[in-house]
DNA sequence: GGTAAATGAGACATTAGTGTCTCATATTTG
DNA sequence: CAAATATGAGACACTAATGTCTCATTTACC
């Protein structure tokens, strides 16, 4: 059957949902399912038409979130580079992003998706820290889940460093280099 | 008038559900009041009766956790040590307060004391960043609000690592005080 | 230009939470 | 023990948000 079936969706307003839902989440963990509509510029209806429950549109947005910024770090995961090189620039790719997923921390979703999404996450960013103590990057006597937590909490900061106007995002990429290995002295 | 005035409440009510408010506020920003009620062992009336709305006891319960804060970083504040010395005890005192305070970040409230015990903080830290940057201990080409930002994550890395059971009170605030001056090297 | 489908607008029922009130019960205080 | 009063339980009205539905209008596609 080739389907044009009920309630296809106008890329275009796929579109302008996602990304409206996406700014307003992120503002607001417990925005309404009326002002996402009014900031994507969409009837109401027109959301629960495509996501039926206000939950399956926090799911939509929590994956394709999830999925965004693995695949800005696939992207940048050149295999020859040395370990640093790999952290700068997986830095310099996520941390421009930091505004689109902040809300995944504090709006949680059970989705299995996001739980995946976020396990590969892990498993690069621990391979990524067993690298870095290889080539003497980071002490072998630093908890692995300590420098993870770390490199997370820089990218946030990175990121707000940003927002607030106070350094560019090649700054804030090398400032969050430096910070995690050599530390601010 | 010495006046034991209708509605005054019971030491004990008032801490059960202050620590249920922290507790539950914490673990779910956008918690009911029934939930608070449950969880403090109280009939929901008596909340309504003692905080009038929702945003009254959530007020509350942010300007306990920023004095509490406060009281805390003031308790360690001694005048003649060194920077470093200070930056210690200061992780010390305010790492295992991580999981009350941490609903400040999401479930923002505007009362003015709250706004003030922020700026108290923000202040005490900037000056202490500037006494780290005096004694060398922070590279004067840092800005002061990335060392600041940087010191408020890492408390909350610090208790998370203690949560999960990783690391101890006083292992965590080593590493604390280590990533933020030697870096992970 | 004509047809089919997606959208917008709004009505509607339902639900969940808030805040008020009352009264019976438990607790404190003298 | 007795009086005062804080609490618990539940009823109540009110509000805000969700999710469903219908129908007129717009948009896309042939």
């Amino acid at each position: 059957m080739n389907t044009p079936r009920k309630h296809a969706i106008r890329p275009a307003t796929l579109e302008a949902i996602v990304e409206a839902a996406v700014r307003v989440l992120n503002a607001n963990a417990g925005a309404t399912m009326s002002e996402i509509a009014v900031q994507a510029g969409v009837g109401r209806a027109t959301l629960h038409r495509h996501f039926r429950t206000r939950d399956d549109l926090v799911s939509a947005i929590g994956i394709r979130c999830v999925e965004e910024m693995n695949a800005a770090v696939q992207a940048q995961a050149t295999a020859g580079q040395p370990a640093v090189d790999r952290l700068r620039s997986m830095f310099r790719a996520v941390i421009p992003l930091g505004d689109r997923y902040s809300f995944l921390s504090t709006d949680y979703t059970d989705d299995p998706k996001v739980r995946e999404g976020y396990a590969t996450q892990l498993h690069w960013a621990e391979a990524l820290v067993e690298d870095l103590k290889d080539q003497g990057d980071v002490a072998r006597d630093v908890p692995s889940p300590w420098v993870v937590a770390q490199i997370d909490q820089l990218v946030w900061t990175a990121w707000n460093a940003i927002a607030e106007g106070y350094l560019s995002v090649d700054e804030a990429t090398a400032l969050a280099v430096r910070t995690l290995t050599e530390g601010l002295r």
